[in-house]
DNA sequence: GGTCTGACTGGTAACGTTTCCAAATATACC
DNA sequence: GGTATATTTGGAAACGTTACCAGTCAGACC
């Protein structure tokens, strides 16, 4: 590849003239810019990104991690942060947790491969890393900022929904609709936003008057398949409900999918209700109601506050962020 | 952050020799080294990765051009160019396309935004780029593998299964149970890959001796609400069908919620194939049967190649990806 | 004890940019 | 025409690392 010397050769001019021409910064003549111009096509030169990053000491690259990509779950979180990312001129690196062996080690790992290239902030997600693992990276790379989940200490770095009440909206709408013989479908026990999902769930019953111990509840792991199996066991276990809660939209699916094979019609005998209202969600059959999740608007907020960490990018950072139910048509009033 | 300097200067070295320390190339005594290791941890050091490309004129990044992260076709390749990348110890930029209104552009952006940073080679997949904007950016970028596409004078460093053949394997599935009067929704024109699927299934019933003018066809935009519509107005139409075959799974997905919707039995009445065989397929209700095409086999033999080209890493590049089709629930005899 | 070998060490140059400073040239004004 | 000012220009230094070269030192061998 070509290098600015080259240009400035080719162009019969100085070094520092060639570079003003590049990056557009400080005068030159519009006839000596022009001859440049020609050289920089002639040559197919492109700036080194490496040559820059190491003056500027920025390499304008966030790095994110992401503990897996199956389901629908966080592909729009990226889609999310890609566009406003890219929006400040910077761009994403991504690093993926891959199996389900050591997920803290994966995370850790990802996260000191990222810091390792010179990223200029970080994103992390998931429920693996504790506490004093974000403070220890944040000793190497002070920008970090951690999406869906919330570090009391650094609270001001962390974005997430509040899963306390999308867990209450999630109980509103199906006692709204006249339900209380409600079956709950959790998450792992080890995410928290599942936990206070369920917790707001619980609660709001209670308020209306239905005891936490008349609520069947099994604990799966966020996938259909685990929808499914538990599905298949809250049935086996003669357990008598109307509508079923899921902790989120994978596992409502594959309970769907068991269903359907199982012969009970949704929402006829059983109504169904999602959680995070992903695209899972609108083409399942019956298209499924769940508690929507602004999760593009955390991300965005995430990503802004990030980018004025880094840049001092001065970019509004949403604070409040309201959930509501999409309703569709797995949820209806309970059979007479 | 501390520089190599600093630990040198702590270490009470010099520079030539912390920095064999770091690298781990050549000769240092023991007790130096020990020495130099306890100053790069008391410093917190990571060696500037901008500094070491700048050196080396490597950055040992790749960069992946996708052109949309809706839906489940695009993740699992992702995570299958990530895990390959990293077993090499080379890490992946991505640059996502974002909307519907100019997809070449937005493909040329991206790849020119991945240039620009020093990638040292490119993935690209997608419909919208032409062969010769291929050619161009070889230009500057000698280092490109296309993925799920096939371009005549640059094959060899092209990857994707051959959808003739998965076409035909499509038409076989339906005609081995009896099917005689099938439909077919069809992806968009501009997609060589599905022409070449619908062709194949084509001359694979006209061998049969089912005339193409015999089966209604729709054409769609591989979503799962192009698939809804499209069931809809097929079933409008008035056409009479026991099978259904959609160009891919996302489409399959939406006439399945469209067919369940009005009334139709699946596969009772109406046997419904799908295409790509994506986690889409594996919890839809019915559970849906699918050509399986060996994505990640192709991603990885695509992969292997651009790695061979950028580091002679010797790695093997698989060229046969044979197709099948993944048997689940939705597709059965025809009723009597 | 002198020479030779080998291990170890320190400093310089280079990678491709940008930023600064000083010099050179052009322009404006009296 | 001479001075003051503004515009344009070229080159050196710096960013953090590694490769190379030359040098030091200790031990081994005769």
């Amino acid at each position: 590849m070509a290098t600015i010397k080259d240009v400035a050769r080719l162009a019969g001019v100085g070094l520092g003239t060639a570079s003003r021409v590049v990056s557009g910064k400080g005068s030159v003549a519009p006839a000596t810019a022009q001859r440049v111009q020609k050289a920089i096509e002639q040559l197919n030169f492109r700036p080194s990104h490496a040559a820059r990053s190491l003056l500027s000491g920025s390499t304008q690259m966030v790095g994110v991690y992401i503990p897996l990509l199956k389901g629908t779950f966080y592909t729009p979180i990226l889609q999310a942060i890609d566009s406003t990312l890219r929006a400040s001129r910077c761009y994403m690196v991504v690093a993926f947790g891959h199996g389900l062996d050591d997920e803290r080690q994966q995370a850790l790992e990802g996260a000191r491969f990222l810091i390792d290239r010179d990223c200029d902030g970080l994103i992390v997600m998931g429920n693996s890393l504790l506490e004093k693992d974000i403070v220890a990276l944040g000793r190497q790379q002070p920008n970090i900022v951690v999406l869906n989940r919330v570090f009391e200490s650094i609270s001001e770095q962390c974005f997430s929904a509040d899963h306390t009440q999308g867990g209450i909206c999630a109980a509103q709408a199906l006692l709204s609709k006249g339900h209380r013989r409600i079956a709950v479908i959790g998450g792992l026990r080890t995410s928290p936003d599942n936990v206070a999902r369920i917790a707001g769930f619980m609660a709001e019953l209670a308020r209306h008057g239905i005891a936490a111990d008349s609520v069947p509840m099994l604990e799966s792991d966020f996938s259909p398949e685990g929808g499914w199996a538990s599905a298949q066991a809250l049935l086996a276990s003669g357990a008598r409900f109307t509508a079923l809660f899921c902790a989120n939209d994978e596992m409502a699916v594959g309970a769907l999918a068991h269903f359907q094979q199982a012969g009970i019609a949704v929402p006829g005998q059983v109504s169904v209700l999602g959680y995070d209202d992903t695209q899972t969600a609108e083409f399942s059959a019956p298209r499924l109601t769940s508690v929507h999740i602004p999760l593009r608007e955390v991300t965005v907020a995430g990503v802004h506050c990030l980018l004025n960490r880094c840049y001092d990018a001065g970019l509004p950072v949403e604070r409040d962020f309201p959930v509501g139910v999409t309703w569709r048509a797995s949820v209806a009033p309970p059979p007479p």
